[in-house]
DNA sequence: CATGAATGAGTCTTCATTCAT
DNA sequence: AATGAATGAAGACTCATTCAT
């Protein structure tokens, strides 16, 4: 398999390259051109391991969805049995992968109406998905007690943005350690579901 | 003032449509030529009351938040010694603005990296101002025992992302009624800040 | 109505541009640069009166048939009740037609495979129609006694490639006189319908 | 000599493919792309077999020409002291020559431009002596008192257009067998140079 | 011989912007 | 003000060709 200089298949140095600057300027606003340079070829070498610029868009897209559910579908079967564990893994799951995978996440989020129908349709119903898959974490923690509800599609869509938002500032070099994000907000969504904290909120907050 | 068919000023014709075509299409994607045909002109004549692409997304993104910023001030002003109220009064506004102005917000959201040089970094600091202001609500809620505040950046960016959020899938003939979607939000800010609901926890949950 | 400077407005400059470049160098090889050169503008203004390559070789091909169709039926209808007469007139059309319009008719003849699928079935169908045209005036004449026919079909095409090669050799200060081609042309297909033509065998030839 | 699966080998296979889908999209149109890929093999192994794509349209133009001579010539050789049934066999040869390879005749006919200026005169100048090989044909029955020459030049362009014209239309399996083909056709060109053929005309016309 | 990858030249097309009328 | 036309810069994509493996 020819790599590059870095060592890297070519395919995955274009799908990084692609994965940076739809990130930086937007889809539309990346070119090729761009795209090509980062990787240290032409443009037209790119058709060699690409059949265009929305296929990378959707592969990106799709790809990303892909793996955030694999992850939060391995967190449910591993934590079948106990609904207020498995939310918070839930959680450390959803902000660590927002975090870790920032600027595919975000692409995600923002290049929905650049996508080809098809695939466009694809990605809504994985996201779709994603959120069933979370508001039955909460759904289930209401029905056994554990939560008090208050509105079911608002409180999803409230750890579905904080998500969104992290992807959106997270830094690894940033002033805050991804466990401590991952900490507080565990305990905001907790508390927004009115689940009993005592524990934690007798901790000394975290400093901002 | 020369107005078009509909009676409304061009200039504020151009504006809206180009509102709606950028939150539609996003910025790069959306073309100058359905701006005008949208507003029923050629492109040419655009010319005579704008002086380019940018400039006309500069305009609404200085806008939307020069509007966002004064509707919270005035909040502010008028709830200067019951901090709670405040910021009861300011989740209302913050909600309702992101729902009534969802396309402006949206594309206030999503095009900075679109914008000038220069307007952009005049638009971070008027985001850099409305962060500023709600944290600035919660800050003083902690520090008056009303709230107990886990980590100050995070609980800010909360709140903002639920506006974020909103502005996504907000659309005024939806499920939902705004006063249903306000006080949920409310419910759950309060909640996250460790303030005493008693009475609002015991109160019905809204259905989703 | 802008005109270039030879007077003539520029949809029309393009068109001619465009069929001189299609017949001497084809559809595919030939590039709009070219013809926007041709023209003296520059490629980008094309789009201002055409919208793509394709309509432009769509509206040549689909016009030329147009045409010929046109002139053939105004022969039809002159000479309803003289068959032997209506005959000799369509030959003289059919010849002069492709003679005249020599390019177009080649184009019209070669770049069928190059026509969206569309327009390549209205094209072919106005050859048939054509085509039918033709035949018909050769079955009437055959039906009234007046020509033997010997293979309804092949007779048609014989006159038909007769047009379509003319087209391919025929310029207008070439050695052959118009006039002269046209008769012995008409000459031609008279014996090749065992019309007797005593009279014009008598005639001495034309030389080559 | 290596063969592809089906036993022919790489290099005629190659030509046989080129010969398809230059026919098929016209030489510009057709790519080096979808010959390799007609042939089992990629594009970069043609290079093995190829100097190129216009050696390709060369030797595929140069070829058909060279047999189209080098057939004439036999029957011109072998009927050197009959005229009329040197004429009667030509005819034979060249309608059958261009309905049995049909594709590389078109091909000859259509891509003389896309020929490097070379080629391209040395595919004229074999066209060329085709010509006066036929005018020669016919110039000998008019000499001999047998023909009634109208137009030398024009009849001999009949003559080959009828070539041309089957070589757009033949199929194999049409309606018309070849033998009729040639019989009517034959009998036109008689007919055309005035030559008598009661026999012939007598003959109940063939059905088309 | 076959292949995958790279290349560079070239194509059509789009679009913001300008300007004479 | 509105328009039609022109412009130039840029973009995605294609393709014949080369070459190391």
């Amino acid at each position: 398999m020819p790599r590059s200089d870095n060592g890297i298949p070519t395919s995955d140095a274009i799908r990084q390259a692609a994965i940076e600057l739809f990130y930086e300027y937007g889809y539309e606003a990346a070119t090729l051109r761009e795209v090509a340079a980062k990787v240290g070829i032409r443009v037209g070498s790119l058709y060699n391991h690409i059949s265009g610029k929305d296929e990378l868009l959707s592969s990106i897209m799709l790809g990303i969805m892909d793996d955030l559910l694999a992850a939060q579908r391995a967190v449910l079967r591993q934590h079948k049995d106990d609904p207020l564990e498995c939310l918070r893994a839930s959680i450390d799951t959803h902000i660590r992968f927002h975090a870790d995978r920032a600027q595919e996440v975000f692409i995600g989020n923002s290049e929905l109406r650049s996508l080809p129908p098809q695939d466009r349709r694809r990605v809504v119903a994985k996201r779709d998905q994603y959120e069933k898959l979370i508001r039955g974490i909460i759904e289930t923690l209401g029905q056994a007690g554990v939560a008090h509800v208050l509105n079911l599609r608002l409180q999803t869509y409230a750890i579905i943005a904080m998500g969104t938002h992290v992807s959106t500032w997270y830094k690894p070099r940033g002033p805050m350690s991804l466990d401590d994000i991952v900490r507080s907000y565990t305990e905001m969504i907790l508390r927004q579901l009115g689940i009993s904290t005592e524990l934690t909120s007798l901790a000394a907050p975290v400093a901002s």
